[in-house]
DNA sequence: ATGAAGCGAGGT
DNA sequence: CCTCGCTTCATC
């Protein structure tokens, strides 16, 4: 008899056996569907050495029902499950859910109905049934777009499908993707990109493991270097994928993909309708021959997809943060395009202006071969950077812009050039209070302020979604009219502009005001278009953005991200400057970028005004040694969470009382976590550092599995986490 | 996860 | 003796 271990798709149960009826054709990484109790279940099959459990009689085992139409999954995507729910500590199940993505695509092609002129003729001919076969000569397509073709009613064609005259025709709703060409359109490369490219072209025709780090100073023109790599898997027929951080990005990204390639990519985003995410999914596990996927370019999700042909990775804004993923399985897309190269054998390239201090650090020892852009592209210059010393220069009351600030957008107008202000900050306000009783408006499910955002007339909390009205009067004193706006958001800075610069067009970019690809685009064309004089932005504007008339930034507020004890404020702060600061003088004109600042001595201020890059490296290299934070050290973080505070609070002490007293695990807490109540839940932390001798994921998986909770209470574990609220 | 079975308290 | 709500158990 044959006996099939599946991992399960359910949370508790994970590991079932199963007996393999005759005739049916299961090898491991089969999709297949078991009977579970009364119900049937989804589940992976799986190699019984590498998903041990206890040995069930073959007189329990029940048939599988059958094996589902999608290839079976690669055992290099397999050992990948493995190794991401190793490390991360997950279930296998909540990372095999990241594979089969797309519930429509398992179900095997979706089919329509087409219709086309079969030759015969009706019985009655009539006006409109002569017509329309007329116009639907050679034509196969719905009725409804037949309808149109021929200028009849639906009704018209109906009567010819009943007479015959019409025949049906079965077609897979999932339309082939357009073919990219690898030598579409070649671009002029400067000597350094040639350089950089060709190595990056000889990797991927080794079809060897190999990771870069490229690390090229902003406008050096990274892009233009790896899509030769891109065209150099396309021309061996293998697949590509791309990530990116923000989909808000991808906008520009695919307007240079198609000049270059002749079509778009294929997109993979949480954002895809059911339908796009079949269509992506099919294509890119039937591989980059006849319509399937060539290139993917996606969110941190794409990485886990069923790839047929992988052969090279590119990880873009390699150092950005958001390819961490904080819920669920918590783990860095950066780090797992590593392993999946290595475990499939193709190169991965983290390409970054701001490399992530372990990312330097694995090129420094050798572990990645580092490939640097050290110029701008097309002779361009990198910015002058100088900072304002808040407390020397102080802006007037309920202001933000201080004077040499202002005097230099005031030049940029008159010379017609545009100019950026960076406040990482969404909203007109981060905080409202009440001037008559000092009433603060707060998020009822989260420890946040309501943030007020006069564009939509709405008072929104940032980390739950809850959005109201803002009151007429104060909830609290019921005075009316009272309501006090205090602090800058980016609303807020575009307001001062506009004072200050009655006669600039201000244009705001935001996640709130580009939430569309529509309307990224429609900023971008009015920016190139130079139909915008000044850009206020969020983060969403700190990379990415090439205009070319763009020759001021000035960062409102350089010591945002330091505040509040975070591990990475430093790295984040440089980064994020540096980027922003990169947006200027990308074309002819040379940049300026005007930082302000209460602390101008601060190290990493200091570098990045000096341009020492180098110096911020060593710092942040030294202060990470001391502190055992990565790569030196690890950090892991223990969230406890609950809807009931006591029981959040019972169940951390628990896990605290049950620490293990390790030499080189040092543990901390439990803590109310800093974001205290988060949508509704009451949330305590734990954090280890551990020396890199220590197994942090054997510890807390020890620790952990020794103890139980009540229902209600999450424990999730965050290893490396990026995220201290 | 999710439903079935087991069990004591309180009601008819 | 039945029903309700809760805990425990099994699912291959």
């Amino acid at each position: 008899m044959k006996r099939a271990r599946l991992l399960v798709f359910n949370a508790a149960l994970r590991t079932l056996d199963y007996r393999v009826p005759d005739g049916m054709e299961v090898q491991q990484g089969s999709v297949v569907v078991a009977p579970l109790g009364p119900r049937q279940v989804i589940g992976i099959v799986w190699d019984p050495e590498r998903l041990p459990t206890d040995e069930v009689p073959e007189s329990k085992l029940r048939p599988l029902i059958g094996v589902l139409p999608v290839p079976p999954l690669k055992p290099e995507l397999m050992r990948l499950i493995e190794w991401t729910a190793d490390y991360y500590c997950a279930s296998m199940v909540s990372v095999a859910r990241m594979v089969l993505s797309s519930g429509g695509a398992l179900k095997g092609p979706a089919t329509m109905t087409e219709y086309r002129l079969s030759g015969g003729m009706p019985e009655r001919m009539t006006p409109q049934r002569e017509a329309a076969i007329e116009a639907l000569d050679g034509e196969q397509a719905t009725i409804r777009e037949l309808a149109g073709i021929a200028g009849v009613s639906e009704g018209v064609l109906r009567g010819l499908v009943n007479q015959g005259v019409l025949e049906p025709v079965e077609v897979d709703c999932d339309r082939p993707y357009p073919r990219a060409r690898a030598d579409f359109d070649q671009p002029e490369l400067s000597r350094e990109q040639r350089e950089v490219a060709d190595r990056l072209v000889e990797a991927v025709k080794a079809h060897g493991f190999a990771p870069f780090l490229l690390d090229g100073v902003t406008g050096s023109g990274k892009t233009e270097t790896y899509f030769e790599a891109i065209a150099a898997a396309i021309a061996e027929d293998r697949q590509v994928l791309v990530l990116l951080p923000e989909i808000a990005l991808t906008e520009a990204f695919l307007k240079r993909f198609e000049t270059r390639f002749g079509t778009p990519p294929v997109l993979w985003h949480s954002s895809l309708k059911a339908t796009e995410r079949r269509r992506a999914w099919r294509a890119i596990a039937s591989g980059p021959k006849d319509g399937g996927a060539q290139v993917v370019v996606g969110a941190r999700s794409a990485l886990f997809l069923p790839y047929d042909r992988l052969g090279l990775i590119v990880v873009d804004e390699a150092h950005e943060i958001s390819f961490k993923q904080d819920d669920g399985v918590r783990y860095n897309a950066r780090d797992i395009a590593v392993m999946r190269a290595r475990f499939e054998k193709f190169p991965v390239v983290l390409a970054s202006a701001t490399p992530a201090l372990e990312s330097l650090t694995m090129a420094d020892q050798g572990v990645y071969e580092k490939l640097v852009l050290p110029s701008r592209f097309g002779g361009a210059q990198l910015p002058d950077i100088s900072t304002v010393d808040l407390t020397k220069e102080v802006p007037p009351r309920q202001h933000w812009i201080a004077p040499p600030l202002v005097a230099a957008l005031k030049d940029r107008l008159e010379k017609g050039e545009q100019s950026l202000l960076f406040l990482n900050r969404r909203g007109y306000a981060p905080l409202t209070l009440c001037r008559n009783c000092g009433h603060r408006f707060k998020c009822p499910n989260c420890s946040a302020w309501l943030v007020e955002h006069r564009l939509s007339q709405r008072l929104a909390c940032h980390h739950c979604g809850l959005e109201t009205s803002p009151p007429d009067a104060c909830p609290e004193c019921g005075e009316a009219d009272c309501l006090v706006a205090c602090g800058p958001g980016v609303e807020r800075i575009a307001d001062e502009v506009a004072q200050i610069l009655p006669e600039a067009r201000v244009a705001i970019a935001t996640s709130d005001t580009l939430n569309s690809p529509e309307k990224a685009a429609e900023f971008i064309a009015m920016a190139e278009a130079g139909a915008i004089d000044v850009i206020v932005g969020t983060q969403l504007v700190t990379k990415g953005f090439h205009f070319p008339e763009l020759t001021l930034v000035g960062v409102i507020d350089a010591d945002l991200g330091l505040e509040g004890g975070d591990l990475r404020a430093a790295e984040r702060t440089y980064q994020q400057v540096a980027q922003v600061a990169g947006r200027a003088g990308r074309g002819a004109k040379p940049g300026e970028v005007l930082i302000q600042t209460r602390h101008p001595q601060a190290p990493v201020i200091a570098a990045l005004a000096n341009g020492d890059r180098d110096a911020f490296y060593e710092a942040e290299t030294a202060a990470r040694r001391d502190a055992g934070a990565p790569p030196f050290g690890r950090w892991a973080a223990i969230i406890i969470s609950s809807e009931d505070d006591r029981e959040a609070r019972e169940a951390a002490n628990r896990i605290g009382a049950a620490r293990p007293n390790l030499d080189d695990v040092m543990i901390l807490g439990p803590a109310s976590a800093p974001m205290a109540l988060l949508r509704g839940r009451y949330r305590y932390r734990l954090l280890i550092n551990a020396r890199r001798s220590a197994n942090v994921q054997d510890v807390i998986r020890q620790w952990l599995g020794a103890l139980d909770f009540p229902p209600g209470v999450r424990v999730s574990v965050d290893i490396d986490p990026y995220s201290f609220v």
